[in-house]
DNA sequence: GCCAACGTTGGC
DNA sequence: GCCAACGTTGGC
């Protein structure tokens, strides 16, 4: 049971469309790291979704309901993993937030910011659901 | 819109 | 295989 955090920008897709769409392909990665995690992804892993660019929060929680199969807007060699919305956050956590959080500002969310899937522990996962709540 | 950080590409 | 040049991403 791992924990991730998936990277969006909302004016291209939104943790909105994904509780509009349901189930979500999670195409379009194109980075080589990104794609060694989204191939480590199991059913039932769980994800925070954050919102690059515009609002710079992670804004919801989903999962993974099916592994890490061929990008279908790509014939190279590329992953695409399923998901679903589990909850929106009462309260987006803001990367600056994040920063300022001892817990928080080592996660690569925040260190490397350019990465579009990466882990994150358990920890780090409890964390922003608490700061999401207060 | 700018710039820093990072990844990728291509010439040697 | 190295490294400079270039492209992309994302925060500010």
């Amino acid at each position: 049971m791992q924990y991730w955090i998936l990277k969006t920008e909302p004016d291209v897709f939104s943790f909105e469309d994904l509780i509009n769409k349901k189930t979500a392909c999670w195409d379009g990665v194109r980075n080589y790291q990104a794609r060694k995690n989204l191939r480590l992804m199991e059913l039932g892993d769980i994800a925070i979704i954050y919102h690059s660019n515009i609002g710079k929060e992670a804004v919801g929680i989903a999962k993974v309901v099916k592994k890490a199969y061929q990008d279908p807007t790509t014939k190279q060699d590329w992953s695409a993993v399923d998901v679903v919305p589990i909850e929106k956050l009462k309260k987006p956590v803001s990367l600056e937030q994040m920063k300022k959080d001892k817990i928080l500002k080592n996660i690569s969310l925040v260190r490397q910011s350019r990465l579009s899937v990466s882990p994150i522990s358990k920890n780090d996962f409890e964390r922003i659901k608490t700061l999401s709540k207060i």
